[in-house]
DNA sequence: GATGAATGAGCTTTCATTCAT
DNA sequence: CATGAATGAAAGCTCATTCAT
C-alpha cells in the first residue's frame, strides 16, 4: 500500500540522511506526508518500521543467495566458485549503501534479527562447502573463510565506504585473486 | 581519578550487558557509585563518556599499531608479515568482546572518531605496504587486502561471535594460510 | 434497529468483560460487525453509547417501579411493603450484574443522569411513604430508610458480588427481616 | 516529603473537582506546582498517584475498625454495637466526601484494592459477629446486614449526596434504630 | 568538589472523530 | 446509508541536564 511504502522509504530516507539518533515517529510522519496516526494503523510501535526495512534487506539477501546457489549446481571450478560468491556480494551491498551502513552499525538487532542473519550466513557457507568438495580438505572451514571474507570486504568497500585505494572493480578483482589463492595454491 | 575511571568502567559494563538503548546517565551513576552531579563533574555530557571508551580502544589499536610496526623493521618474509598482522588484531578484538561489539554495531561514531579509525586503518596499510615492497606489484592494494581482511575476520569471529566452524586457534590459522597464499601464489 | 442494537450490545459486553478503560469506539465497530463509519451514523459520539445503555437501565427500573406500585394500592400491611419493595430491587439488580458493576463504579453519570437517578429514587421514597401513612410518624424519613437500604443491600450483593455470607435467597429473607423489624417494633 | 504531599493534594483535588476523566499527569504537575519530572521522581506512573490517595483512605478505615474494635470489648449491649457502628461509618465517610465519591464511582480498583477493601469488611463483620455473639441465632449473617447497611447508608447520605429528608443527625438516629430494631425486636 | 531533587523538552502512543468514496 | 483509511489533539512518560545546598 502506497501509506506503508510512504512511511518505510521516509524513515530509510532519515536513517540514510540522519542517522538512528535522528529517527523518530513524528518525522517519519511528516517526511512520509501522512499523519502519525497513520504511522500506528500500520506498524505497531516505532521498532516494526525499522523491522520491516531490515527484514526487507534480508529477504533480499535470501532471494540473492537462491539464485546464486543455481550458478553453482554443475559441478563449478574454484574460479567460478569465487566469482559468483564475490559478485553476489556485491551486489547485495550495492544496494543503498547508506542506508544500510546505518543499519549496520547503529541499529540493535533482535534476537530473532541475529538468528535469521546467521542462518542466511550458515546456509551460504554449506552451499559452498557443497561445490568445493573436491577442492578442499575440509570444505566447511574452507568455505568459512570465503564466505566471511567475500562479506566483509565488499561491506567494507561498498557499505562503510572505507576509503578504498582504487576502484571498485580493481578492488573486486584483487578480492578474487586473494580467494582463489587460498583456494588453489599448494603452500 | 577513581571517580572517573568508575564512571567509565560502569558506562562500559552496562554497553556489555545491555546495549545502547539501555544506557543513560542516571543508570551510570548509580552503577558507579557516584552521584548524577558527579558525573557532569567529570563529563560535560552523556556522549563525552562513551567517547572517553571508544578513544581508550582507539588509542589500545594505534599502541599495538606501534608496537608491531617494529615487528616488521628488518625486511621480513611474507610469512612474518601475515603472521604480524593476524597476531595483532587477534590481541586487539580479543579485548572485551562483547563491549566492543555493542560499540562497532550500535554506538554513532562521529565524524572525528571516524577520521581517527581511517588514520589508524591507513596508517597501518602504509606499514605493511611498506613492509611488501618486494612482494607485490602494487603493494598498497595487497596490503589494503591484507589488513581489511585480517581486521574483519577477527573481528568477525572474536567480536561478532559469529559461529565459527572450528576453535579460534584453526580458524586463526586458516586465515594466515589465505593471506599467506594471496600473497605467494602465482595465478 | 439491527445496527444500533449491534453497537449497544457490543458496547455492553466490553464494559461488563473488561471495564470503562477498556472501552473505545474501535473496538464497539469491530465487536458489532460494523464499520466505525456506522456508529458515528447511529451516535453522535462515544459518550451517546454510554448514554443510552444507562437510559435503558434507569427506564428498566422506571417501569419495575410503576408494576409494583400497583402492588402497593389496597392498603397494603408492613409486610406486604417490605416483600414487594426488596423483590423490586432484586429483580432489578439481577439484571446483567456485571455490566452494571462497572456502569455504577467506572462511569461518571452526567447531570442529566444524576438528575434521573435521584428523581426516581424519590418518586419510590415517596409511593412508599405513601403506603406507610399509618405505620411511621415520619413516613417519608420511614421510607427513605427502606428503600435505600432495600436498594443499597441487593446491589452489594448482586451487583457488586460482595462475598455474602449465605444464599441469596436466605440474605434478602434476612433483609425482609429488618426492614420488617423497623417498621414494627417498639422501641 | 513535600513534593509528595503537593502530587497527591493535587491530585486529589482535580478528582474531587473535576472527575476521573479530568486527571492527567501534566495537571497535576501544574497544580501542585511542580514539574511533570518530579511527578516521574517520585510515582512510577499515573495509576499510581491514585493508588496512594486509595490506600490512605483505606488506611483509615483500617485504624477506625482498629480503634472502633476496642469499644466492642467489654460484653457490649445491642444498643452500643449499633452505635460503635453507625458512628465508626459515619466518622469514615465524613472525610472529604467529593473526592470519595468521585474514588467509589469512577475510579476501578485493582485486584489488591479490591481484596484489601473485602479484607477490612470482612474484618469488621468478624468483630461485630464476636460481639454479637449472645443477641443472634447467626451472628455472622445478623453482623453483615449491620456492617453493610451502616456502611452503605451512610455512604449514600454523606458520600453521594443523595437528598436526605432530615438533617445527618436525624437520619444516623433512625439508621440506628432500624438497625436496633433488627437486632432487638422478636419477628 | 559532591550531592541529588528538580527540571522540561521532546518522544511514543492512543483513540475519538471525519469524510471521500 | 455504509465504509474504513486517515487525521491530529492530547496524553503518558523518559532522561539528559542543571543548580542550590
Amino acid at each position: 500500500m502506497a501509506t506503508v511504502e510512504a512511511i518505510l522509504e521516509a524513515a530509510a530516507r532519515i536513517l540514510a540522511e540522519a542517522g538512528w539518533a535522528a529517527l523518530n515517529t513524528n518525522l517519519i510522519a511528516k517526511r512520509a506526508g501522512v499523519s502519525i496516526g497513520s504511522v500506528y494503523e500500520y506498524f505497531p510501535d516505532k521498532r516494526a518500521i525499522v523491522d520491516e526495512i531490515l527484514n526487507r534487506h534480508l529477504a533480499r539477501g535470501e532471494a540473492l543467495f537462491r539464485e546464486s546457489a543455481n550458478d553453482l549446481n554443475s559441478g563449478p571450478q574454484p574460479v567460478d566458485i569465487v566469482r559468483v560468491l564475490v559478485s553476489g556480494f556485491v551486489t547485495l551491498h550495492r544496494d543503498d549503501p547508506h542506508l544500510h551502513q546505518v543499519l549496520s552499525s547503529e541499529v540493535a538487532l533482535t534476537l530473532e534479527q541475529k538468528m535469521r542473519v546467521a542462518a542466511l550466513r550458515a546456509n551460504t557457507i554449506k552451499r559452498v562447502a557443497l561445490a568445493l568438495a573436491d577442492d578442499s580438505d575440509n570444505p566447511h572451514i574452507t568455505a568459512t573463510l570465503l564466505v566471511d571474507t567475500a562479506d566483509a570486504l565488499s561491506h567494507r568497500w561498498l557499505v562503510d565506504a572505507a576509503g578504498t585505494p582504487a576502484s571498485e572493480k580493481i578492488m573486486t578483482n584483487e578480492l578474487q585473486k586473494m580467494l582463489y589463492a587460498y583456494l588453489t595454491c599448494e603452500p
